[in-house]
DNA sequence: AGACACATGTAAAGCGTTACATGATTCT
DNA sequence: AGAATCATGTAACGCTTTACATGTGTCT
């Protein structure tokens, strides 16, 4: 494990709530963390292999549904210990990088109507991801009171609605500025 | 130039404001444009050595002030043009990673007091970015009818201003929620 | 005297994405 | 028959960060 990279954490952090294999891992990460997360199968694979070297988790070999066996990955008793030690430890750091943001910075190259097009489209497709934490935030409320891990996705979940309206409401103010110049 | 890095382009269109030296332009990067973007020195030398070698940009000699000369950078025609293709195309993506939301996913493996305190850190560091982002706006408010550019700036800026906003509002509510857990 | 800002850059290591390879099963 | 999904993984490449190296001028 050597260098503190996060993917490790994650893994482990999601094999706490339960056994799974690096493909359900995957899945996992793209629907209920997407909102703040990414990973390839190019990181998972090799890092559950790396976890299991040191130790962290363990494979048992699952039923045969189609394709290759699965392999079903579990947190050891030291996968937890490591886990803890890195959610105990403050100071996260946030990742952001907006290519739109920046296409419109240099916005003074195009016309107005190509920078408002832009930002309308940018309203669009974040208005899906608003539509989707709906959702997501429904079906969880149902569930609420059956897990205290429930509430801390349902954290998230509101955090993934808040920034997807404050993109929305930016845009409407950002292409109504542009209109009024 | 070979792939698309975005590095090329952020240079590039910085060179269009005016002409710089690589620590000029990443001291622009982490004043104007930090609330989306970010780049290093391992990445601006490089690029720019490849921008030359491409005729995407020539180099000046700048008079000596202290330290080593100074090596001003201005974008070419076909620098020019380069990155008007780039800000032609559409399909921007947006990049994000926010280590605290993982941590709190992982909640429940955490007391209700530590998860709280790291929602109010977070809370903290972003109401300082919101005041950092309200002075920019204030200031820039005053030269908006100046030029064309200081609008697209303007907005970007206003972008920074309401996904802080919506950081604090989530923060408060998320503390408020566990509350009364 | 010491810290800090100016100004250039390189090298190594780490992180992340994309493309490739393989093959079975299920659904349309 | 063909597409999609299940499921594993590797290799190459590209991007990013960090550490190092060097030295001057200014400010306290």
């Amino acid at each position: 494990m050597s260098k503190e990279n996060t993917t490790f954490y994650v893994i482990l952090g999601l094999l706490t709530h339960q056994d799974m294999t690096g493909y359900d891992i995957k899945k996992r990460i793209d629907t209920a963390i997407s909102n703040f997360w990414d990973a390839g199968y190019g990181q998972i694979y090799p890092a559950l292999k790396l976890l299991e070297k040191d130790g962290f988790v363990k494979k048992g070999l699952g039923e045969k549904s189609k394709g290759p066996n699965r392999i079903i990955y579990s947190i050891t008793e030291s996968g937890r210990n490591e886990l803890m030690k890195w959610l105990s430890t403050p100071g996260e750091k946030e990742y952001v990088k907006y290519e739109i943001l920046l296409k419109l910075f240099f916005g003074g190259l195009l016309t107005k109507a190509e920078n408002a097009k832009r930002i309308m489209e940018f309203r669009e497709r974040n208005k899906k991801n608003l539509d989707m934490v709906g959702l997501y935030k429904q079906s969880l409320s149902k569930v609420l009171k059956e897990d205290e891990d429930h509430y801390y996705y349902f954290l998230t979940v509101l955090f993934g609605e808040h920034i997807y309206k404050a993109y929305i409401e930016w845009a409407d103010e950002a292409v109504a500025i542009l209109k009024n110049l």
